[in-house]
DNA sequence: CGAATTTGACCTCA
DNA sequence: TGAGGTCAAATTCG
């Protein structure tokens, strides 16, 4: 990546903490004209766009399409049958008990991703045994973006926790148990016991599916399974923005 | 004790 | 050959 590009998505970054922070506070104050949340969200949008720009690189620079589906659907096993992709993005952390969606995500691996700046999780449904289920979904976040969460979907739900909750199904859930959010950084394994918080679902109006959005609200980092996975579940129940079936 | 997570190894594909 | 995806044994947690 180039440095003036590198330069550029800062600076972009920063515009879009704003917008966001401007967008949430306007989401807290239900007398907020609907336009200016509008342009709150284009602006973020629009910031988005520009990041993608200054930030695409060849391969996978980092989010984006590339990673999410480049292998996923030729590595073979699951085709493309069933995918769905959703970018998650909240607005700030602090107590995330009620987002829980029921279903259940188990964990079976974690990778590095080339290009990127965390690593990628796998997730595959709790009942997959015992009762077949073959959802699956991969979470990723495509910067240094805490609040911005690149989620793929694989299969559909076929488990009797999906059949209770038809609205979910496709977009499947979260983790039954209590969550907490990771506010620290990995390099403090020490769970942030008094740090936990709740997900604002706020601006997802990412357009084209990922995005960059601003980073250093909160130092988590992924490369610690627990607390990533914390973040992984509850985003993943975060999600109503875009859905991009591919 | 059972279930979930972690982590390294293995497999497949471009 | 490199990268991504999955498996499975070991470990940890409730």
């Amino acid at each position: 990546m180039e440095d003036t590009a590198a330069t550029l998505a800062t600076e972009l970054d920063g515009l879009l903490a704003m917008a966001r922070e401007l967008e949430v506070r306007l989401e807290g104050d239900q007398g907020a004209p609907g336009t200016a949340r509008e342009l709150c969200a284009a602006l973020a949008a629009s910031v988005d766009r520009a990041m993608r720009l200054a930030g695409s690189s060849p391969r996978g620079g980092g989010d984006g399409e590339g990673n999410a589906t480049g292998r996923a659907s030729v590595s073979g096993r699951k085709a493309a049958a069933g995918k769905v992709r959703r970018q998650v993005r909240v607005a700030s952390v602090t107590d995330v008990g009620p987002l829980n969606d029921g279903l259940s995500w188990r964990k079976y691996g974690q990778k590095d991703i080339l290009g990127a700046p965390y690593p990628r999780a796998y997730f595959r449904c709790t009942h997959r045994h015992s009762q077949g289920c073959q959802a699956t979904k991969q979470v990723q976040r495509p910067h240094a973006d805490p609040l911005l969460f690149d989620v793929v979907y694989h299969g559909a739900h076929i488990c009797a926790q999906a059949a209770v909750r038809p609205e979910q199904q496709s977009p499947p859930a979260v983790a039954p148990e209590g969550i907490q959010w990771p506010v620290t950084p990995p390099s403090f394994p020490s769970p942030p016991a008094g740090t936990v918080g709740e997900y604002y679902p706020s601006v997802c109006q990412l357009d084209g599916g990922y995005g960059y959005a601003a980073g250093g609200g909160l130092g988590a980092d992924m490369g610690f399974g627990s607390q990533q996975d914390e973040w992984f579940l509850n985003l993943s129940d975060v999600f109503q923005p875009e859905v991009q079936n591919l």
